[in-house]
DNA sequence: CCATTATCGTTGCATTTGCAACAAATATCA
DNA sequence: TGATATTTGTTGCAAATGCAACGATAATGG
């Protein structure tokens, strides 16, 4: 088994379970999704954004932001309006509701994650952040390359 | 942004990156689908599995498992066999035509692969592959010591 | 200015997915 | 043994997802 195509399934398995894992705090108990998650996650450290800056920060495609912002404002917990710069964007915004929940929910993924890479060995934990870093740097390269 | 609850989204960035990119390779063109090409790589470096030895590779659960070995036997990729030894589990097999499928689809897998882990520094590479072992690791504790 | 082209978010529709319920087979243990 | 509990794979149904098409807006180039 050679490492090209034994490495891509290695990556799945760790990303998955990692993400299954971290998703359970605020999937079970708060019932948010991970695009949901990920969009608060975002507005949360940002207070406002576009449609274009969104996209440029995930890897969610128009629809996912599109569906779930539209969830996240039924909930009350986001609200959307049309941007005054472009009329096909949308601005994004962080309600009072949104902040106190993320406030709630984010002790409890830090936790969560902080009990799994805390079990790593110091070493591992430091290559596994910095081969992460250098993997997504290569990607927007090749990405860029091809477009 | 402190590092707990970053991790988790980069991570999820690049995880999500790396298998667009890479399953593109036998979705796009083959029509599989990440599950079906797991199967279908386990079964084809193993021979033959069971149902049990199966999940315990990958992070699939049992109605993936059975939705993804349905449509494989559709496509007489594999077989299925209810199992001598615990008429519960089922035997999967690679055929001629699975085992076939495998070969022209896996150099091209390699090729993605080594085009974007090559195209990262050797020392983050080494990182990175330390690193996700090491993850996968603290996981399975992590999983043990739950159940 | 106008006509064409490109970009953006949304929606319809078919497929996939996740969860709970289920039936079949096995394990447990009195 | 025999009754109960557990484990396994499958399926029904509701929700989520991906893809293509669409309407609205903006950019381009004469």
């Amino acid at each position: 088994m050679e490492l090209e195509s034994f490495f891509p399934y290695r990556m799945a398995i760790a990303a998955e379970g990692f993400s299954r894992n971290i998703s359970s705090v605020y999937g079970q108990t708060y019932g948010l999704s991970r695009e949901e998650w990920r969009l608060l996650y975002l507005l949360a450290n940002a207070g406002k954004l576009d449609s274009q800056e969104l996209s440029r920060r995930t890897t969610l495609d128009k629809v996912q932001v599109s569906r779930a912002s539209q969830r996240l404002e039924d909930k009350k917990l986001i609200t959307r309006a049309i941007s005054k710069k472009d009329r096909r964007l949308r601005d994004f915004r962080i309600t009072k509701a949104g902040s106190a929940l993320f406030d709630e929910i984010k002790p409890k993924i830090d936790a969560q994650a902080a009990k799994i890479l805390n079990s790593m060995p110091d070493e591992d934990r430091a290559a596994l952040s910095q081969g992460i870093e250098s993997l997504i740097r290569s990607l927007q390269i090749l990405d860029k390359s091809k477009a």
